[in-house]
DNA sequence: ACATTCGGGACGGCCCGTTCCT
DNA sequence: AGGAACGGGCCGTCCCGAATGT
């Protein structure tokens, strides 16, 4: 019956479903709580309010995003595949909704920066994190000479971001997983440039 | 007094401001209003409900759109050069607040794609706008041997938009108009890798 | 249909009935509402917040003040008479439930003092306008010789107030205006010795 | 760390300053058990409820008023002085935290009396053994001519209770000690006029 | 017995988009 | 075009049992 870890994983997940599908304004903690058989006290027994739910949130986002970015790519010989293949990983392991309701940190980050400065913060660090594991990958790539030299690391992985949030809010807006599709390979050619 | 045109037009500028600040859900009726000196029974007088507020809202920007995309690509015999000089500008003629605020069709595209079907369509069709005068210029390039002929136009367009949300949303995120410079010059690369 | 002034009161009056019986904190806007035939907005669009409408509540009450104690006291050669006799018209004017439920003013006063530094200055103001008015009839008096010259208007009028305060809230603890009228007759005997 | 007494006595001590300082409903036990080390569970170990805690916080203040006011009187052969000095001790004793609290028993009285009937008969309870104690030491000074025998102690007695629980209140509002000891003093003229 | 952690419901105040009547 | 009123929803928080140690 009590269970705390169940109930605290639950509610997370519960709102990780609905604030990905609706945003984090119009998530409503009762839509969330009805995904759940919990009601307003086992939440407010987990969390001092919605707020601290949306950063519980972003540090699930975070696990994830390491694991499936950036410990793949470490020790790598050659980070230009490596990412190309992560990069195709990410893209074709997305279920046709995952595409149609796009990627959940950039859905924070843009509904979230200019109205929450804490929020902003916390998902800039999310991006930072995401964007200097890939930069460490290009960097250790240029000593062994697999990435041009003459490329700064930390902007070509910027850039990488960027365009994949992109992409996947381009593909979201169209409902089209072709699409997306299509800018991930135009985003391959532009990571193939960075050989060395 | 009553001036009908500049009434609408008085709403539909405080409207704008108030959504690119604070998204669509966020940015109540009241607080937009609060920003002209006019009162509920305008607003609905010229617009059925806040949804069509936001549809106008979206015709608005395609225009700006046309104006400062579209018309300086047509008809000019180098589209890659052109393209880099638009986005320059483009990037170059934003205010730090508008960095700080990002792309206003973006913004609406990532919240409101996934919650409303009308919005959806109606940004996606100014996204196909933009996305075909670009590749138009791109095609017309092809024609003329300054674009490499085996690049596929539309695709190419698509990733450049996407890229160009991303970066915006990127530097949006990081409130860092030297992360948007950083990002347009990667972007540049890209571009100059279409020339034939 | 629309009458603004009579709603407002409408409310007003609910609110005081409401606020009356159980107190500001209590007194749940819903309950006050269901007392009129009005809904949440009506309420707000007259009001900006509860407290708001809790100050409206004061400043009713301070003019009924002025009209039962104030003006008739303004003018008289035997202030103390008056004064008694204001005393006696408004503890008998009294019905049971007023009894019951105590003075508005005190029961504001002891609640929402030491809770809300707003409230309780625009109380003070409220009990110094009334003890000023008493205070300038008995100084008044003693100018004529009705009134004792060594006493001090304004510490008598202050204690005049506080034993009134204080025997309609003993009344209203025990549930008798027997009781009130014990008391009644003590203060008389108080009011007696300010004679000149 | 098992200690039922020092523990109940922790939670009474937390809930006398947490409802002195906001009232019994205002004061939520959380922030009652904030200013203990201990949880709802230790709560509702010891109190049935709520109310119960009101309950005991009364009895409570029952004893201190017995030990400040009634034990002083008995077997005074002089009841007006007795009780003039009595009233002296316990307004000088009043830090300007308690003055601007006010009289805790007062506070629930005018709290609670029209929202719960137990409560009510309870705290009337304490006013009658504090009335009637006074009430004795005026009848006995009746009879040994030190009080003036044409008086009702029980009348009295009432009067400077509510005379006294009056001044509390106003200068709990006005946050003026100064006040307090003007209207004790007028409250001790009127003591005088008590004496045979 | 004593104390903690966990979870349940129920409102409470606020605020919003909208409609209706001038 | 202005102002009044509507009704519903949201987040927070509160008082309280229930399950669980110790």
């Amino acid at each position: 019956m009590k269970d705390p870890e169940r109930t605290k994983a639950a509610i997370l997940k519960a709102a990780f479903q609905e604030v990905h599908r609706k945003g984090f304004h119009a998530a409503s903690l009762g839509d969330i709580l009805s995904r759940t058989a919990l009601t307003k006290g086992a939440l407010y027994h987990h969390f001092p309010n919605k707020d601290a739910l949306g950063h519980a949130l972003l540090d699930a986002i975070e696990q994830k995003i390491v694991e499936r970015w950036l410990t793949p790519l470490q020790g790598k010989p050659d980070p230009v595949s490596a990412l190309c293949e992560v990069i195709s990983d990410a893209v074709n392991g997305l279920t046709v909704e995952e595409v149609e309701l796009g990627c959940p940190l950039n859905n924070l980050a843009q509904e979230m920066s200019s109205l929450d400065e804490v929020f902003r913060i916390r998902v800039a660090d999310v991006y930072s994190t995401w964007r200097d594991g890939i930069a460490a990958a290009l960097a250790d790539g240029q000593k062994r000479g697999t990435v041009a030299a003459d490329i700064d690391p930390l902007n070509a992985a910027a850039f990488i971001l960027a365009s994949l949030a992109g992409c996947r809010g381009l593909a979201k807006n169209a409902k089209s997983s072709q699409l997306l599709r299509s800018c991930q390979r135009e985003l391959t050619r532009y990571v193939q440039t960075l050989r060395g």
